[in-house]
RNA sequence: GGCGGCGUAGCUUAGUUGGCUAGAGCGUCCGGUUCAUACCCGGAAGGUCAUAGGUUCAAGUCCCAUCGCCGCUACCA
């Protein structure tokens, strides 16, 4: 017997600083669905998913919430695998970067990396911003100034690690040319090559001295090693890497088949890491899948716009398997996905109600309504059962082929069009009038026995999207599983055995009914969550730390947009001084030079200068963020002089 | 500003290397059916394939321009 062949996919690490919501679940699910159908298929399959735990800002949030560090990812960490669990995904492992074993491992690399040359200590030299706490490169620099806060940065005195990405820059841009599907989708590929390798890679600072919540580098204790040696090296620890000799599991699985990942990262999963596993001598990851997002309906989900939903609020309403289901049909391959709760029942009441589950129900009803629900041998194959089988076997092919590009979409609906071929299979063959007509006995035996076929099958390729259903449905027809290998052969059922009783699958819901309760309980969502909002904010200051900042009322006098920036406005200001006062603002989306010019604003005047695309900036005007995507500039009544202090 | 992508029926979208009357699902309307979860089946209406040119015997599919949207990048005081 020859090995099954071996098939390793990941998805990436889910930063423990927060509950993931329904978005941030697409990704276990997808995987999954993938991972479900290639051990269908007979590939002995390693799933990892598992946590990112380390770095700054869980060091904040574990503060501001008066626990260690450890207790709160141990917290959010278990959250995060609770919803992974309640999705049903069937990862065989679950790495935190908080894991002994990862740990010790990410130090080795670090160490080997040192070691070999490929990690050198360096120093910063007038590239460091204090107050942002920030590094930036020559080429980042705004006017030699910091581009987060404007103000100077200072020749560093603050020590750290670098990779060399420079020194494998070649090697990467071959592999990466000469692997057409490393990179996946291909617009994905065009941004690395083009914004990135083309124009020459940055050597990356790879250790950070400003946190302790991190993993020491062992050889010098200040540092602590950063995000992207310790969060992407998981593929291969979890597998048991090892710089001295790795485990045999990893030698089995390794390179990874695919890392399954969301769009954003892309950039660290195939330039950093590909770099780390040459530098490494080890093998690159044979593809990497850039998904699209999961929007609520036109927008990005945050607590803020009370538009969040989380996995577990929506399976109470749904169930697991419709969850999963409009997840997987729901989310095109290249574009950003939405969910909306209409179209989340829409799709629950037609695709699964209607189509699907009412074809179980109908065919195993009357399977026992005309043969006590004995199975009947079949006997003449007419054409429409030959077009029924022909309808399943393309299913099958379609499924695979679209599965294969990650068109999980496609594959989705490649399993309805042949739900929908069985339902018009029945009436073209109407038992109904078979089951009248005594001697048409035997061709309702067999118009059944296709149905009842078909409706296995169905199981067996609605399994890696909806396995309870598919189990469900294995239990009405009181069948095993079909064999994948032999799943178009049409003969999985016995005659003579007898199927169950008939269970609707999925129960129509009432759309209008649900969607008043839904939209009133996310009413309330958003209203508790602007008021649990705003006392955790910000600290509080003082009100000499106020006095500090002036503001000051000034008239707009003229405005132009900025040549090189499309966000940016070139304000002139009269603030009461004499001299006109220039001031560059981020507003040009929301506001034309008209919608400017004549009003009255509020100008913070003593911010340091600073350029922004070759406008000198001397203040900035105050802005209300309405929303993510909505800026409303403060406007004063006309009544008020030009150069009022405001307090 | 640089690089890339997209604009197809009311909505969501398929359309491989250019080739017969541009497909599908949802929604709408009409008809049929009754085994079934008021379900299923059939039919119809609805598309100047963003706009304007060009190449070609032939273009949604290639080229150019314009408009709009999006991604990455730069930038957003």
């Amino acid at each position: 017997m020859c090995e099954k062949p071996k098939f390793y996919i990941t998805t990436a690490i889910a930063y423990t600083s927060r509950k993931p919501h329904i978005g941030n679940s697409y990704e276990i699910v997808l995987t999954d669905a993938i991972a479900r159908y290639k051990r269908m298929q007979g590939f002995d399959v390693f799933f990892l998913t598992g946590t990112d735990e380390h770095g700054q800002k869980i060091e904040e949030y574990a503060k501001s919430a008066g626990v260690t560090p450890k207790a709160y990812v141990d917290k959010v960490a278990g959250e995060i695998k609770g919803i992974c669990d309640l999705l049903n995904t069937t990862y065989d492992k679950f790495i935190r970067t908080t894991d002994d074993y990862h740990e010790k491992c990410v130090q080795k690399i670090f160490k080997k990396l040192y070691e070999q040359g490929d990690i050198y200590k360096s120093e910063y030299e007038g590239l460091y911003c204090t107050p942002c706490e920030s590094f930036w490169t020559e080429s980042q620099l705004v006017d030699g100034k910091c581009p987060d806060c404007g103000r100077e940065v200072k020749p560093a005195k603050e020590e750290a690690y670098f990779l060399k990405l420079s020194k494998y820059q070649k090697q990467l841009e071959e592999y990466i040319e000469s692997n057409d599907n490393f990179i996946y989708p291909e617009a994905r590929k065009k941004e690395m090559l083009n914004n990135f390798i083309k124009p020459g890679l940055q050597d990356l600072c790879v250790s950070r001295t400003s946190f302790k919540w991190g993993i020491p580098v062992t050889f010098d204790e200040n540092h602590v090693i950063y995000v992207w040696i310790d969060a992407l090296s998981n593929y291969i620890t979890a597998l048991g890497y090892d710089p001295d000799g790795s485990s045999e599991q990893y030698k089995k699985y390794w390179p990874a088949d695919v890392h399954i990942i969301g769009k954003d990262i892309v950039r660290f999963h195939t330039i950093y890491w590909p770099i780390m596993l040459m530098a490494l001598g080890e093998p690159l990851p044979k593809q990497v899948y850039g998904h699209p997002w999961l929007l609520f309906g036109e927008d990005k989900m945050s607590k803020s716009r009370g538009n969040v939903i989380y996995a577990d609020e929506l399976t109470e309403v749904f169930g697991v398997d419709a969850v999963r289901y409009y997840l997987l049909s729901e989310m095109p391959h290249a574009n950003d996905g939405s969910i909306t709760y209409e179209a989340m029942i829409d799709r629950f009441n037609s695709d699964l109600a209607n189509t699907l589950g009412n074809l179980v129900n109908r065919t195993i009803a009357m399977q026992n309504k005309y043969f006590d629900g004995v199975i009947q041998p079949p006997v003449k194959s007419d054409a429409v059962d030959e077009e029924l089988k022909a309808a399943a076997k393309k299913a099958i092919s379609d499924l695979d082929k679209n599965i294969a590009e990650y068109k999980i979409s496609d594959a989705v609906e490649a399993v309805m069009v042949f739900a929908r071929r069985c339902n018009k299979y029945i009436d073209e063959t109407m038992p109904w009038a078979l089951a009248k007509d005594e001697s048409q006995k035997e061709r309702l035996g067999t118009v059944l026995y296709n149905l009842l076929e078909s409706i296995h099958i169905l199981s067996a390729l609605i399994s890696p999207f909806m396995p309870d259903t598919a189990v469900k449905i294995n239990e009405q027809l009181c069948a095993a599983p079909i064999e994948y290998n032999s799943i178009a052969d049409f003969n999985s059922l016995n005659a003579g055995e007898k199927v169950g009783t008939a269970v609707p699958l999925f129960n129509r819901i009432d759309a209008e009914k649900l969607l008043a309760e839904l939209l009133a309980k996310q009413e309330e969502k958003k209203k508790a969550a602007q008021a649990e909002e705003k006392p955790e904010g910000i600290a509080q200051i003082t009100i000499d730390d106020f006095m500090k900042v002036e503001l000051k009322a000034a008239e707009v006098t003229a405005c132009e947009p900025i040549k090189r920036a499309k966000k940016l406005l070139k304000l002139t200001l009269d603030d009461g001084s004499g001299t006109p006062r220039t001031v560059a603002s981020g507003i040009a989306k929301w506001y034309s030079p008209d919608d400017l010019i004549g009003k009255k604003v509020v100008v913070v005047s003593n911010l340091k200068p600073a350029t922004l695309c070759g406008v000198e900036s001397n203040g900035m005007i105050l802005a209300a963020d309405c929303s993510e995507t909505d800026v409303k500039v403060l406007f004063l009544d006309s009544s008020i002089p030009n150069g009022a202090k405001i307090r």
